[in-house]
DNA sequence: TCTCATTGTGTTTATTTTACACAATGATAC
DNA sequence: GTATCATTGTGTAAAATAAACACAATGAGA
């Protein structure tokens, strides 16, 4: 005998303990391979994209909230992590967009009741993370957790595309200020990585010898021996950061890049 | 006969049309005689400050309410007014003090009933306006509206010292993206007013000369005469902005302080 | 051992920042 | 009138920084 329902509700929210009208965002940022990377989430039997996300318990700070989803996603204890732009949009494109996928969540997820139908104003969290750190796990929404290219994203619900382009173009303005090279690179890393890392942010290239005088005049990069598999060419050294200096540099908004 | 209760419930909320978890605190700086001043309302018959805000409808764009807001405080239709922060405290100090303040609010305000209670996220916005132009209007609790020296705030309700200083803070790192001398100084200045603005908002002295051949060479300042008022010296120049070139450097992050 | 793309560092030039000098101004005091 | 003087507008030299490019060293593969 077939299920009547071949969508039966397997997801439960605990409506009562959570804030009717505030959710979270998170674009997490990875970076492999000369690109970046943000994680989305594949709905469960729809042809659904979206952030990772999720709501806020009554008695629970709205870090902490974004923390949670983040940890729920990636297994991470203690990633980058911070808001960048809190969204406020009460109709326009969201709720267009938002009907049809409300229809398609009535009807596949009946448990959830008028939930979804609630506005909602949503934070958006900027987290940077190393992908080969992370352990993903969907949430109860979705198939499948994966990491897309920047540059191919596919379409994502409700107006998430913009909130990915806010959340790099913040990167890219606060560039100086944020801890980018710590939380995106491995421990340690070649200074063509690195440089690398900061032309996919900035969208632009930089000069290679200027570059890497810069960086070992700021005093934060330690070096750690050299790389010895790569072509037919010199052998690069490998570097890792002085956490302490770093965040010194940080903290002071020194500039690695005018 | 005197009235049974001395502070009737002169307040009424339509609860119902506002999103029950949210609200908007503004910051709104002004800069007159040389000094950074902040908009703060004094509550009606009770020893309390606060700042300006509110609470968002459930058709309203959070940047909506919170113009909204300030205009009805201040009068002004298009002030510059940007988000820069959205606290999400769910317990801790501001639940310390809050439950002295909802004793109060609910003793004077009973018909605003347990509102007060509920927990609120809160989106602070920075505005920045010339005083000169505000129409000061309280709002239906305060009984007066004020600018009070940034140096020389009284102790506000909520963390709302904390929102401040956050909000300085904001402005200082982000003072190349922001129109500060546009939306803080009145039509004409002397570059000695300008200077003294940025000198408040960095909290440090600046090179007279420097800055004026600086500013001049961006191209965004218009020669608008000579001030024939001052003390026994040489008459400085009067300028104002080139709105365009202004606007124009702004987007572009050109800085005027490195 | 020769090749060669890549790497580490040096040098030169242009630009910007900093510090300070100095003449011009114009209301005030005499 | 005119001498005074704090302030203003501009200039200039030194220091620091950024941009552009040169060049030798490296080391796996041919």
């Amino acid at each position: 005998m077939e299920p009547l329902n071949p969508y039966p509700p397997r997801f439960m929210l605990n409506v009562d303990k959570l804030l009717p009208c505030h959710s979270v965002d998170c674009v997490i940022i990875g970076y492999d391979k000369g690109a970046l990377s943000v994680l989305v989430l594949k709905w469960k039997d729809l042809p659904l994209w979206s952030l990772p996300g999720g709501f806020i318990k009554i008695d629970e700070h709205l870090d902490d909230a974004a923390l949670r989803i983040l940890k729920d996603r990636t297994g991470l204890d203690m990633p980058f992590l911070t808001q960048f732009h809190t969204f406020g949009q009460a109709g326009g494109k969201r709720m267009s967009v938002e009907s049809d996928i409300r229809e398609l969540i009535k009807s596949n997820y009946p448990s959830i009741g008028t939930w979804f139908e609630n506005r909602f104003i949503t934070t958006g969290y900027l987290a940077m993370v190393q992908p080969s750190e992370c352990r993903l796990v969907p949430d109860e929404l979705s198939e499948s957790c994966v990491w897309m290219p920047i540059k191919d994203l596919p379409e994502l619900i409700y107006d998430h595309n913009a909130i990915v382009d806010q959340a790099i173009a913040h990167v890219k303005r606060q560039l100086n200020y944020l801890p980018v090279g710590k939380s995106l690179l491995p421990e340690t890393f070649t200074m063509k990585t690195f440089k690398l890392l900061y032309e996919s942010i900035l969208g632009r290239e930089l000069d290679r010898a200027n570059f890497q005088k810069k960086m070992l005049k700021l005093g934060m990069l330690t070096r750690r021996g050299k790389e010895n598999k790569g072509g037919a060419h010199k052998a690069p050294y490998l570097y890792s950061f002085d956490h302490d200096k770093y965040q010194e540099l940080l903290e002071k908004g020194i500039g690695f890049i005018p």
